[in-house]
DNA sequence: TTCGTTCTCTTGAATCATTCATGTTTGAGG
DNA sequence: CCTCAAACATGAATGATTCAAGAGAACGAA
């Protein structure tokens, strides 16, 4: 195990250089930050890697993730009404649940095969290239502090 | 045919009254132009109202856009990185379409029978009861502006 | 019809995430 | 070591949405 959070297959600076962006202090703490946080939002990787290597302003955190995001190593997800959050699970098809109580969000499979959201029936000509979805719900927690009416009566 | 726009089965005050909200000419007007335009934001809401009856304020309209959110008669979406949008479709359970490069909205039914994707296959003890499916790509004019590669080489 | 309560509307200011602008620093190849 | 584009910092700006407080209007009761 190396000293800079590598979770699975390659270090955060291996990743960066991969994708053509610079080995930066900066970015590896952000990368490492996201990978091992859960669906971080901007200011929790900004405090996160300043944990990590001092100082980093939001802006560098902004331009990173944004760099991230379009080379793929990272995944923007960005649930209505609450500001982006990132996670380091890239590749799969999977999709979140959010909790509409506290924003907890979790990841879930998808659940029809390989690509079933995939494929609107109609497409109306679009060219589709990714289906988001957001299962919307009350967490574990939420659902115990405000019982909705499951048994009562 | 009545004059306030009625496109279906029941004009906009009656939504209104029947929902417990009261029947104001601003919230009839926000309410018809939201039935009558397609997937509108709200500045383009408060200009369709004003055009109905003179001045609408921007803080009425979204007063009661939360409003009506709350009690059904119209849905908010809020496709990632661009502001809220409404409809009047509300009640079946259907899904968005949003090209990646104009920002236009066309509605998709909900393919798999009725709930599909109502189900996550793991709920990891979320007590789901929306599932919100969005489908990113080009829209027939986008496509034809910036043809991607399609039978290139 | 008149009255009173409460919801709705208005004006104006504030908040928050995100972006823009500009100058400085630094990674990485030559 | 040198160069230059990428990345960073600081500070200001933008834009959607919300908050605050008082004026106005809808609707049920009298």
């Amino acid at each position: 195990m190396t000293a800079s959070g590598n979770r699975g297959t390659t270090t955060a600076a291996e990743e960066l250089r991969a994708a053509g962006l610079r080995v930066t202090a900066a970015r590896v703490a952000i990368l490492d930050t996201v990978r091992a946080g859960d669906h971080l939002g901007v200011d929790a990787i900004a405090e996160g890697a300043r944990e990590r290597v001092g100082h980093v302003s939001l802006q560098a955190v902004y331009e990173a993730l944004h760099a991230m995001t379009g080379k793929g190593i990272v995944r923007r997800i960005e649930p209505a009404g609450s500001p982006a959050r990132f996670e380091g699970r890239v590749g799969d098809n999977h999709h979140h649940l959010v909790c509409r109580s506290c924003g907890a969000v979790a990841d879930v499979d998808c659940a029809v095969g390989n690509s079933p959201c995939l494929e609107p029936i109609s497409d109306a000509g679009f060219l589709v290239d990714e289906a988001d979805v957001t299962f919307w719900g009350l967490c574990p927690a939420c659902r115990e502090a405000a019982p909705p009416r499951q048994t009562a009566g």
